[in-house]
DNA sequence: CGAACTTTTGACAAGCATCAACACGTGTGG
DNA sequence: CCACACGTGTTGATGCTTGTCAAAAGTTCG
């Protein structure tokens, strides 16, 4: 049941992408009794509807969040890569309105509600960090609502390349033009929120335009710089800036211990 | 610049929908200082992009999160009502991925992040209540993806009423077939993805089928079950159980203080 | 009372969905 | 080993949904 051997250094890294640990933190994180197991494709992390007392980190693959409609057509959410916390909602809270699938074959490391408690009760700064972690989630959503709002296909899916890119980027999981497409384009569509023809021919129109090439599961992206404006993208929202410089150090009104009970809210 | 006599009382009451407050964290919420202030319709109580060492709570009125594309389109991405907690993620963290902007004249209660700091270091259980504050409003973000991604026209201005008239009923705004309509219909056309044009078009329809009556700015649902039907609209993710039954006692889990210091996050 | 916003109408075009196949690769079991 | 099913990507024909452009009537507000 028990192992550490740094097998969630996936999760530090991941919050250090936008927040600062103190060592102990670090460590503590790195010592949580977590279970270790690989995952098959399509298997489901978690349903809609059901309540855990456990969350899970994903160490490798790639999964998605998801949630059905009655007219059985499914809308994706979120794409969830390495290091990604899943499931704390669920752990913590009896609240679970969308589920968690894996895309490829993966690893998960699972982390008991109980631990996570702990883990809290006695680092209560992680508080604010596991926060900023699930505000900068939120700020992806609402990106996204506005990607299906208020962008037509070849835009929607031109923002969905351009997100998974500096996503890659930052967790050093391949360069910005050019890295694993784990999406099928039947999951591009539910993505999208388009039919799997349509993203086909936009896919075509955009290998067309010479912005993009997909082969073999890898998607290559040829013109930055054009595709970032036919997605009309802005990677603020990603907060990418402090993956590629070195990180300043923050304002003193972020460093004290004051604050470590900030929440998240908006 | 200090006030109290019960100002943040939609604060709590709008808390106590989803979580369960002690007497003396219900006393320590209404005794915050706080600075009541009229806004008028179309202020814009946020920026995108700015920072700010205050937040605020609507005491009246209504209004929006939104975003601005390049393209001059705009997204809204949350109404928002009495007793909505609005930018503490911009207060304890630099981040504002979007503005909030009036939709009628209003009341607004500005907080100092100093106060909000103290607060929930005295009474950290509290950070508790305010996080799953915002897990319920993400997962109204993402229901609005699904409804934006996978609904058509009338199937997304259908749910966004039901939304509506539920919120409504839950805050004690109206009755759930009979309430305020803040939005014009630009904003429901923001709000859905649509073009203004078309929002008339459906709205004719609706009203044709006998749904819904809009007028005087208020709408008017006559047949709950087909509009609801007609929005594919399961009220879960509003938590509205609660809202209606008495509340059921929390389980052992969720009351002890280990769990205080839960997150934010899924 | 006029200006600005909101709602409404019509004609037309474009984007995207739907339906129906087909090609291709992969894994599986007979 | 082959046959087969299955998932994925591709193509074409067709039509509905929604957007665009233009304008007018009704409404709110200064």
């Amino acid at each position: 049941m028990v192992s550490s051997s740094a097998v969630l250094e996936p999760l530090v890294r991941k919050l250090e992408l936008h927040s600062t640990l103190s060592p102990a933190e670090r460590d503590a994180l790195l010592s949580l009794p977590v279970q270790r197991r690989p995952v098959a494709r399509h298997a489901q992390l978690f349903q809609a509807g059901e309540a855990s007392r456990h969350c899970c980190v994903l160490l490798d693959g790639y999964a998605v969040r998801h949630k059905l409609m009655v007219n059985g057509s499914r809308q994706i959410l979120n794409i969830l890569m390495r290091g990604d916390l899943i499931g704390v909602q669920r752990a913590l809270f009896d609240h679970a309105d969308h589920g968690v699938e894996m895309l490829t074959q993966g690893t998960v490391a699972y982390i008991s509600a109980d631990a996570l408690d702990a883990l809290l009760s006695d680092h209560p700064g992680l508080t604010r960090v596991l926060s900023s972690e699930t505000l900068w989630g939120g700020a992806i959503e609402r990106e996204w609502i506005c990607n299906v709002g208020r962008r037509d296909a070849r835009g929607r899916i031109a923002h969905l390349f351009c997100e998974l890119a500096v996503r890659h980027e930052q967790l050093e999981l391949g360069r910005r033009t050019d890295s694993r497409l784990a999406l099928t384009q039947n999951h591009i569509a539910d993505c999208a929120g388009l039919t799997p023809i349509h993203v086909n021919r936009v896919l075509q129109a955009l290998r067309g335009e010479d912005l993009i090439k997909t082969e073999q599961r890898r998607l290559t992206i040829t013109d930055w710089p054009g595709l970032t404006r036919a997605a009309d993208f802005n990677e603020r929202y990603l907060h990418a800036e402090r993956t590629r410089s070195a990180r300043p150090p923050r304002d003193p009104q972020h460093q004290n211990g004051a604050e470590a009970h900030a929440v998240a809210a908006s």
